[in-house]
DNA sequence: CACATAATAT
DNA sequence: GATATTATGT
């Protein structure tokens, strides 16, 4: 049984598209209920999003059979979660997903035990929300969902946590589902497990939990290491500061193993007089999701391409967290991925697309994310080396936090305007580049690999190329202070546009392709901030 | 097929 | 705890 449901499982996965699941998803907060509502449209959902949990129910009545899973946030005036939760339950005996930004383990509890198939804790995850088909899917006989825990097959020790697995942003049905094939090749714990106690647990898991270094989680390691002391950090230690309940010490041993490989290469590439040789390790290096300043790496790397950074944040005072991490990105948006449909492109495609190319691009994004939170510093391109002329253009950042139910975009550097901006913005890699005059050009061939690519999708996507969002944006201005760009004027992106763009705008290739980009880093919360490269030509970057 | 990553073994 | 190896996925 549980190879059959792997098997369509995995099928399902691949595809990327859960056609024929429909979800409801209630929230009061329309952002939230959009942001949601569009990336499980993206996954190929049917979504029908509700605003109160009255009319969810009214509407489940009318669509009986219709729905297969209702995602639905706890805290609502009127008839919160749970309440609806226990009606949706009784009368209709659907799964149910909670999803919250309250994290305390009593509401967690409390939704799980009140029988909910999961429970989100804001942000909402993409991977949560891509792995939602399992439990219309198997809910039914999976009584909840304490899943993964049972496990523990062997080390018995680990992976006991529930809450956790939302915290650390893996969803635990996607650990599940990836831990599998692997663990039926591997060894005996588990098969005790799939003999005896299998029977409770059914489908879920089994097996041995796959951590996905998530950004969030890969920072709070980084934190623990500078607190520590990055000699003194080993596993034990670092595990205990970070304090992330699940994890384990091998876990922590492994990813600081893969750490520790990062910083060597960041040291050579820094060491590197820009060789051929060295130019190949900055290149890997900054591909690696690791790519994470080492204090007494990165001033030079900064200061080298990005001095207006030096001065606002202590630059090796300490070890700066690092940007994304691509797996969990890999997992999210890999392949076929749902996020970016469309992102098939290859090198002689001209259509700007998000998503152009590989993940890496989201990598690349969290140097600019971090920045803006002012914990990080970007590694973009060690040392210049090779790529001759960068030189900072200005800065573009755009801020968006699905928490505080607005997003920010701000222009900085003379540039006001959001479309300004984000056009003007970014230039340089993989095909497209600013002329001199502004504009954006597609340029064939244009290939580099380090991090500006996901901002030239950005703004081919559609701001740079089109005014359209512009008055929307300018609708709304304040002055405000940023640490970084000290008073600038945020045109704020506003809950009406949001809502109204997602709703009129959907056909438009290029706004659902920014808007989707949109939804998914605020539901990642990411902070973005984009740093624009100018590159003289790009024969500079290959 | 090469590479990256996390788990696991040594 | 550090390092090497393995399994898995892209």
């Amino acid at each position: 049984m549980d190879g059959k449901i792997n098997t369509s499982n995995q099928s399902l996965k691949n595809k990327t598209s859960f056609g024929g699941l429909n979800i409801m998803v209630v929230d009061d907060d329309i952002i939230c209920l959009s942001i949601v509502a569009g990336i499980l449209k993206t996954m190929k959902y049917e979504v029908v999003t509700v605003k109160n949990a009255q009319n969810a129910l009214i509407t489940l009545q009318q669509r009986m059979n219709f729905f297969h899973l209702v995602i639905t946030d706890v805290h609502m005036p009127e008839m919160d979660g749970f309440e609806f939760q226990k009606k949706v339950q009784e009368k209709f005996n659907l799964p149910i997903v909670m999803m919250s930004a309250d994290d305390k383990e009593t509401s967690i509890l409390r939704g799980l035990e009140a029988g909910a198939a999961f429970y989100i804790v804001k942000p909402v995850n993409y991977d949560d929300l891509r792995n939602l088909w399992q439990y219309a899917v198997s809910s039914r006989k999976v009584k909840s969902v304490v899943n993964r825990k049972f496990k523990s097959s062997q080390g018995a020790s680990l992976v006991q946590k529930t809450s956790v697995d939302v915290d650390i942003g893996s969803a635990a049905p996607l650990n599940d589902e990836k831990q599998n094939k692997r663990d039926t090749k591997n060894k005996a714990p588990i098969k005790v497990n799939e003999g005896n106690e299998k029977e409770k647990v059914e489908i879920v898991t089994t097996k041995k939990t796959k951590v996905i270094w998530t950004t969030a989680l890969h920072n709070r390691f980084l934190e623990a290491i500078r607190k520590i002391g990055l000699e003194r950090a080993v596993p034990k230690r670092i595990l205990e500061v970070m304090n992330m309940p699940g994890l384990t010490r091998d876990n922590v041993a492994s990813h600081l193993q893969k750490y520790r490989i990062f910083l060597k290469r960041v040291t050579e590439a820094s060491n590197s007089d820009g060789s051929s040789t060295g130019k190949n390790i900055i290149e890997k290096t900054l591909r690696s999701s690791f790519a994470v300043g080492h204090p007494s790496l990165v001033p030079r790397t900064l200061q080298h391409g990005f001095p207006q950074f030096v001065d606002h944040q202590q630059v090796g005072s300490s070890l700066q967290p690092g940007f994304l991490e691509n797996i969990q990105m890999a997992n999210g948006l890999g392949h076929d991925s749902a996020l970016f449909p469309n992102q098939q492109a290859s090198s002689s495609d001209f259509i700007p697309q998000l998503g152009y190319g590989q993940f890496h691009s989201m990598n690349n994004q969290d140097y600019f994310q971090l920045q803006t939170l002012g914990n990080t510093n970007p590694l973009y391109l060690a040392d210049g080396a090779d790529i001759s002329s960068h030189q900072t253009q200005g800065i573009s950042e755009l801020l968006s936090n699905a928490m505080s139910n607005n997003f920010t975009a701000i222009a900085g550097s003379g540039q006001m305007g959001f479309s300004d901006g984000v056009s003007n913005g970014f230039s340089g890699s993989y095909g497209l580049r600013n002329e001199d005059n502004g504009n954006m050009a597609l340029a064939l061939g244009g290939n580099l690999n380090s991090g500006c690519y996901p901002q030239e999708a950005y703004s081919s996507a559609g701001f740079g190329s089109t005014n359209q969002l512009s008055p929307r944006f300018s609708n709304v201005i304040q002055q405000e202070y940023n640490p970084m760009l000290g008073n600038v004027s945020l045109p704020k992106f506003t809950e009406f546009g949001l809502d109204e763009i997602y709703l009129n705008q959907l056909n438009n290739p290029f706004y659902n392709e920014v808007l989707k980009l949109l939804a998914f880093l605020a539901a990642q919360e990411i902070h973005l901030c984009f740093i624009n490269f100018q590159f003289d030509s790009l024969s500079d970057i290959n």
